[in-house]
DNA sequence: ATTTTATGCTAACTATAGTCTGTTGATTTA
DNA sequence: TAAATCAACAGACTATAGTTAGCATAAAAT
């Protein structure tokens, strides 16, 4: 994929899992998905539905607007 | 589907659709969509895709995250 | 009254999201 | 130098998102 969309969703995901100290694996865990796919997310290669953007935020005890920040 | 999220997303998409007094077919065309695609969404049938919320949001003029607001 | 506009709903199809296994390489830890 | 942890990546599979045509109903417009 690599649409704009993906890329700043991804990097958000990635930035605030790593702040939390999380793993792929310990993400996907708490979001009840699967380890590579949240690296697929990370890394845009995904169109990821709204059920799982949910799931995601929830597991990072985030709102889902925080994963469309833009401020880098 | 009728989950939760899916709901608020479609409740939202309606509202703002019919406040600026679009049709679902006229915004069908803004965002490339199919018109009957739009009806599903509003009626919280499909689980949209990162992708095509983003054109919806861009066919309505506003943020992503205002497709997320759940005061009403 | 009938034509037009708007929406709901079904069903079938095709494109792709999401799952899962396994391999590789880098880094860290013992 | 192992052993363990982490992530990238590939490939194959299954579930479902997204497309489209068609029919039904209701309301508004002519």
């Amino acid at each position: 994929m690599k649409q704009e969309i993906l890329v700043l969703f991804g990097k958000n995901v990635r930035k605030i899992r790593i702040e939390q100290n999380l793993s792929q694996e310990q993400l996907s865990y708490k979001a009840d998905l699967h380890r590579t796919y949240i690296g697929m997310i990370e890394r845009a290669e995904k169109n990821i539905t709204l059920v799982n953007i949910e799931k995601i935020a929830n597991a990072l005890n985030i709102k889902i607007q925080d994963l469309f920040n833009d401020n880098l």
